[in-house]
RNA sequence: GCGCCCGUAGCUCAGUAGGAUAGAGCGAGCGCCUCCUAAGCGCUAGGUCGCAGGUUCGAAUCCUGCCGGGCGCACCA
């Protein structure tokens, strides 16, 4: 699809440097407002009105004329100090017409980590903003035409985990394969959970559980872990989230990477044994210098019983993701149902170019911002400024449930294979009363229901806090997954009777019978680059879904226009010339949506 | 108390590297299927952009203060 703004901007710095000025920055151009003359304006001469010292309108009408020939521009207005640009229609709808296309692969790798649930429990709603924002940045970012890398941290050796391994040997539960292990694990924790808030069974158990921990770090419980991890693994697919590699807690430390970590921050004037005080005995890391307006700057880094704790493991993982630290093996853990095998860190395997990334992006919630900034803080004291620089927190809101904090004690949650399972048989039923005659029902059921439920967790800004009401989310009408896809289905139909009826549509368009309804829904098309970049650029998903829903409300109307009554945009019905336009026009806006959809891990149904 | 984030239509949210008359969805009211899927479209009603100052040709957007709400301030993560 062509850039129709980055020609424009170019002939403006073209002409101010004629003009004898530098802009100062990016020169913004944004599509003209309904009811100004041009397609795209500029608002360039305000901003330089006072270092010129002279009026908006002057420069306007001065760079006007300053101006070199635009490719597809047919008129440039000077109006109240805007410099508006009117296109050939043809143009405009001739540049929509080709689909987007992923940017060439260029720069340095980014490592996105995200999942990262502990090998514990189920997946939750909360949980699932997580997978929803890490697997659409990944998206996004590899579109974008960055070399992405995703990688899934186990924190096989946190209290969470040991408590459910202790919990399923201590209540001796066997699992009968009835139930889906993560499930079944996750009731064990419960339990358990119920049974700590007594005292006496909290001090009778607490040093058995401590006890799992250590197995953990040895490594001994490997496998135990990775049956609840494999249960995991397949909602995280049902999900349609892929990775390339499992990164172990566990290894992190047997591999060696704790300590070394540790030992280079020793060597840092940020980083001591205290000697007295409530930290004593403890290592602990002075951030005072990194993080300003802490009461305590100082954080544990080794206990005083010796342990580490999870921050400087999480600190020791971050440096070999920014390649400061190496040492982690990895082999073939499956094959997923993306297609592309999952690799998973392990003491018997290999050497391989995982990690060594500039630039991370953590996507974590936002309560874990302060460990987050500790992270910065190490590089920076490791004298390695340049990767704090590339160390991106994505931190989003937490997620209520019909306005409640969830909570696993009260029972105030909600499983991800559960909602999947209600939002996919909601589908099924609308499906069944809106398309009866549907060739495959149970497909578009699992598309839609999906769909719906990643939609809900990427449509909103990441730092906003998101409220989880079944009735908003199972809707399929309105601002949600259901309306662009539907939007997507609506142009597929349209292709599908083209292509029964024999049409070719490669051939025999002619951009010049464009009307206002084709230019309206091109310039709505051409706008499809910039939000994917700016989703990128911003580690945000929310900007293309938005742009996806105006993208697919330009199309309804485009599809519903009328004019005296009567349809006043037929694709199939159009004269030739201009049916070949349309149908050429339709399957890019199909393609786009399309794009954009996957993008967001929203599937895209040829039938609704 | 200190720090970070959020206050935009009845509800849920876009819009914030300052730009043209503040936009959607839901809900309310009225219309549109002899026309490529009505999961759609059109129209109407609904806003002192939390409040008060300030900067600017121009502020929902930047600065200051205040008022609401969320989160964080453990040898947890």
């Amino acid at each position: 699809m062509r850039d129709v703004k980055a020609p424009l901007q170019a002939a403006l710095r073209q002409a101010l440097h004629s003009l004898g000025i530098e802009a100062p920055g990016p020169i913004p151009v944004d599509l003209a407002p309904k009811g100004k003359p041009g397609d795209y304006g500029s608002p360039i001469a305000f901003q330089l009105a006072r270092k010129l010292k002279k009026s908006p309108v002057e420069i306007a009408s001065a760079l006007r004329d300053s101006l070199p020939e635009i490719p597809g521009v047919r008129e440039v207005h000077a109006v109240g100090g805007f410099l508006n640009f009117t296109f050939d229609p043809a143009y405009l709808v001739t540049a929509a017409s080709e689909p987007p296309s992923p940017n060439p692969k260029r720069g340095e790798k980014v490592l996105i980590e995200h999942t990262s649930v502990n090998p514990n429990k189920e997946l939750h709603v909360g949980h699932l903003r997580n997978v929803a924002l890490g697997d659409a940045m990944a998206r996004i970012l590899d579109f974008a035409g960055h070399p992405v890398e995703v990688i899934n941290y186990i924190d096989d050796t946190g209290l969470q985990a040991a408590e459910t391994l202790f919990a399923l040997d201590h209540y001796r539960l066997e699992d009968s394969g009835g139930e889906k292990f993560d499930h079944f694990a996750g009731k064990a924790y419960v339990r358990l959970h119920k049974d700590l808030e007594d005292e006496s069974v909290r001090s009778a158990l607490g040093p058995k559980i401590r006890e799992v921990v250590k197995r953990l770090e040895q490594g001994e419980l490997r496998e135990a872990v990775a049956r609840i991890l494999d249960a995991q693994l397949e909602t995280m697919w049902a999900l349609g989230a892929s990775y390339d590699a499992l990164v172990w807690e566990s290894d992190i430390v047997r591999e060696g990477l704790l300590q070394k970590a540790l030992d280079a921050l020793a060597k840092t004037p940020y980083v001591r044994r205290m000697d007295e005080g409530k930290y004593r005995g403890a290592i602990v890391f002075d951030t005072s210098e990194f993080i300003p307006g802490l009461e305590d700057p100082y954080l544990v880094l080794v206990r005083s019983d010796g342990t580490a704790t999870y921050t400087a493991k999480d600190i020791a993982f971050q440096l070999w993701k920014m390649g400061v630290l190496e040492g982690l093996r990895f082999k073939p853990y499956t094959r997923q149902p993306s297609g592309k095998t999952l690799y998973t860190s392990a003491p018997d395997g290999e050497p391989m170019a995982f990690g060594g990334a500039k630039r991370t992006v953590n996507v974590i919630d936002v309560r874990q911002s302060y460990p987050q900034a500790v992270l910065k803080a190490a590089l920076k004291a490791l004298g390695r400024d340049d990767l704090a620089e590339g160390h991106v927190h994505l931190a989003y809101e937490t997620v209520l449930l019909e306005g409640r904090p969830l909570s696993g004690r009260k029972g105030h949650v909600v499983s991800v294979d559960e909602l999947l399972e209600e939002a996919t048989r909601r589908a099924r039923e609308v499906i069944a009363e809106k398309n009866p005659d549907h060739p495959d029902p149970e497909l578009a059921a699992r598309q839609v229901g999906l769909g719906a439920v990643r939609f809900a967790m990427v449509k909103t800004e990441p730092r906003r806090q998101i409220d989880f009401r079944w009735q908003a989310v199972l809707s399929f009408e309105g601002d949600a997954a259901p309306y662009l896809q539907y939007a997507h289905a609506r142009a597929a139909s349209i292709l599908r009777k083209a292509k029964a009826e024999g049409l070719d549509w490669q051939q025999g368009a002619d951009p010049t019978l464009a009307t206002p309804h084709e230019v309206a829904l091109a310039k709505a098309m051409l706008g499809f680059s910039e939000a994917v970049e700016k989703s990128a650029s911003e580690h945000t998903p929310h900007l293309l879904a938005n742009h996806l829903l105006d993208l697919a409300a330009v199309w309804n109307a485009y599809y519903n226009a009328k004019e005296n009554g009567r349809p006043a945009t037929p694709v199939l019905g159009a004269p030739p010339g201009l049916r070949e336009l349309r149908l050429k026009l339709v399957e890019s806006l199909k393609e786009t949506l399309r794009i954009g959809l996957t993008l967001l891990g929203v599937p895209a149904p040829e039938v609704m």
